[in-house]
RNA sequence: GGGCAAGUAGUCAAGUGGCCAACGACAACAGACUGUAAAUCUGUUCUCUUCGGAGUUCGGUGGUUCGAAUCCAUCCUUGCCCA
């Protein structure tokens, strides 16, 4: 199966240029993506692109990523209904060096293979480029006409919210980026999010222009959840992929938790399994819902590829402690509590446990819940559980009697949210 | 520089002198039901609280008034039109 059959099948192909079967069919192809270093770990909706050149390598092309050191200065106004805020240098320059070691961690990088990974920074030749050239030399080839139809500007234009040069422009730079690999890494190929389909094609457009050189491109859809919520955001905010920002645990239960709709769409976009695999999976949730076959499997995979196999199984180990429904808290050994990486530690004063505290000061001053009201409010509405017992008196007293193996308690904040306070 | 319009909670958006901590929608959190789903129903959502209340809000500042999101002045920001 060539490569974008593959894609297409997994879901993962929105628009494509013609010409790009044939360019992947024809030669070992260069492809390239760009990653915004808006913050300096990439999060989950980073992951399809990432996947995009992981599958790119394994069909024996050369994948480059291109962390936008220049872009990230300007902004994309792709997707977004107000004008950006501007990163400072410094920032930027933290997070470039964040995500290149992400990437380096999925792309083979090694100079031995013909089809080795790239990564680039598009600073390094934006920074010898004037203001002067450049109007001349890349903005002679696009009329404002072209830039104007692009959706991401029309929008702009019609809302409330104008949009700046800055931001105009950001088509051509980015545009820019592809033309300069192009010509200087033999680069014919960009990918990107459905909402880069207008950068890519002023990018493309530039190529045929300035070199009558043909291009090719092609995008993914961008991920929605089934709700219509946006996806990979949990009330804790954003999936990151750095462990120290969103844990193992945690990073487990944002795939577990995937309805049933998107879990089979997820399935095909994030894992490497087989169509074969996946069809069988997907009859036995069929068969039997309950058992969320897709979500396991879908978690496990991720969770691997991500975060490696001994962080998979402490979190699965982690899962089925405080999750089993045949678990009291008598089964759980010191080695247990203490081993449960990725749920929230807080410590509290062994003194004041053995004199006994209300429960509400108790949440308040651990920091479960942000304030003595907020904590009243979740009690009250029977959201609290300690120890896996509903806590439903808002004058229940905490205390030492309370601690499991004479260290411990657990606080539940609904149902899934679990905190681990310890005596010290 | 001139004219017009707008700025209200996470977002959208009502409110045009007291009944306003501010209708409603969305979103989020929690509960029930369930499969740690979805859908549905219920509660909560400015901050703090000894649950009695208290404090701070409607772009900023100043004013009128017993009383202002609401009236006036001024400044800031944004959009549209003209130069």
């Amino acid at each position: 199966m060539s490569l974008l059959d593959e894609l297409k099948w997994r879901g993962m192909i929105q628009d494509i240029m013609p010409g790009t079967a044939e360019q992947l069919a024809k030669e070992m192809t260069a492809g390239y993506i760009g990653f915004d270093p808006t913050a300096d770990s990439l999060h989950i909706g980073s992951l399809v692109p990432i996947l995009l050149l992981v599958h790119l390598q394994r069909a024996g092309h050369r994948p480059i990523a291109l962390v936008g050191g220049a872009t990230g200065m300007v902004g994309d106004p792709s997707g977004k209904s107000e004008e950006r805020n501007l990163l400072d240098e410094q920032t930027l320059q933290h997070n470039l060096k964040g995500i290149r070691i992400q990437l380096e961690k999925y792309l083979d990088f090694g100079s031995s293979s013909p089809n080795a990974a790239l990564m680039v920074n598009n600073y390094d030749w934006f920074r010898e480029i004037h203001f002067l050239d450049f109007i001349r030399d890349v903005g002679k080839h696009i009329t404002v006409n072209y830039m104007m139809a692009k959706d991401s500007v029309k929008k702009r234009l019609e809302g409330s919210g104008g949009m700046s040069f800055t931001e105009f422009s950001y088509q051509l730079v980015q545009g820019y980026d592809f033309y300069w690999l192009y010509k200087n890494r033999q680069c014919r190929l960009q990918m990107g999010g459905s909402d880069q389909w207008g950068n890519i094609t002023t990018g493309a457009e530039l190529i045929r222009r300035k070199e009558g050189g043909e291009a090719f491109a092609f995008t993914c859809p961008l991920l929605t959840k089934s709700d219509g919520g946006k996806f990979g955001k949990t009330e804790k905010g954003n999936i990151w992929l750095d462990p120290r920002k969103t844990s193992p645990y945690q990073f487990y239960q944002f795939w577990l938790n995937a309805a049933d709709e998107d879990a089979a769409k997820w399935i095909r976009i994030f894992t490497f399994l087989s169509r074969g695999e996946i069809e069988d999976l997907i009859r036995q949730q069929e068969k039997n819902p309950a058992e969320r076959i897709i979500q396991k499997t879908l978690a496990r995979e991720l969770t691997i590829f991500i975060h490696g196999q001994a962080e998979y199984e402490s979190a699965l180990e982690t899962t089925a402690k405080l999750f089993s429904a045949s678990g009291s808290m008598e089964t759980l050994s010191e080695e247990d509590l203490h081993a449960m990486e990725g749920i929230v530690k807080s410590a509290f004063s062994r003194n004041r446990l053995q004199a006994g505290v209300d429960v509400i000061s108790f949440l308040a001053d651990t920091g479960i819940l942000p304030s003595k009201g907020e904590a009243r409010k979740m009690i009250q509405n029977g959201g609290v559980r300690i120890n896996r017992g509903k806590i439903e008196d808002v004058q229940f007293q905490v205390d030492s009697h309370l601690l499991l193996h004479d260290k411990y308690i657990l606080v539940q904040k609904g149902k899934k949210n679990f905190y681990l306070v310890e005596a010290g």
